[in-house]
DNA sequence: CAGTATCCATCTTGATACTG
DNA sequence: CAGTATCAAGATGGATACTG
């Protein structure tokens, strides 16, 4: 940053967003961040719409990129938490950006549909 | 954001995602950004390995959100410009939170790949 | 030059059923 | 409970050819 750009290859931002790319991933990062941690079944209830399978997967995703963290509790019947990590943690600046702009994004457009109603 | 959190619904920032999701429209922002406007041969040139038809459909898309303010000279060639419109500046912190952060998990990343080079 | 029009390939997501 | 397996649907991107 610094002086202000070209400092290096133009595609490490393009890394975030396959990072928080996935239909849901901003929405299980959201409810992520606002507990200690959550379990599978919480998740979905708390996210109507999707499904396990794609949960599964996003989850997945997230734990890959170390954003995560799957704790398994050997018990019957099981239990599986996830939390967001130390490292995860510092996506939080981004996202609250994100969330600051997209808000201010929809209202423009809110705007805009009621300055042309008819197209 | 101030106090924390839980403010409204949660999905503000999906829209923001939205703006972003696009295989190549970071690239595009990358260099709108650093230049005051760009014909659409020049940017089909900065951005090795994109199509007329995807370059189209991206820009038409970031043009629709306000982002991008797309010029046509009546010319014999035609000359079309794209720039970035002063509310398209607004996701500048955005993108260099994002560059940042990209970079450094890029660094993880490559560290991670060192220390567990078969699996 | 700056696109459109078509058609195709791929990737992501969803529906549903089944299991340790 | 927390998944996996399988199959189908949809969205996105790419290749190629053509045009005002």
């Amino acid at each position: 940053m610094s002086s202000g750009h070209r400092t290096d290859s133009p595609c490490s931002a393009v890394s975030t967003l396959q990072v928080l790319s996935g239909k849901w991933k901003w929405l299980i990062l959201y409810h992520l961040f606002q507990h200690p941690s959550l379990r599978f079944s919480e998740l979905m209830r708390m996210i109507p719409g999707i499904t396990q399978r794609v949960l599964t997967k996003q989850l997945r995703e997230l734990e890959d990129e170390g954003i995560v963290q799957r704790t398994v509790y050997p018990e019957v019947p099981p239990r599986v938490e996830y939390a967001i990590t130390p490292y995860g943690q510092s996506l939080r600046p981004i996202l609250d950006l994100m969330h600051a702009w997209g808000l201010e994004h929809l209202r423009r457009k809110a705007e805009r549909a009621q300055q042309e109603p008819q197209r």
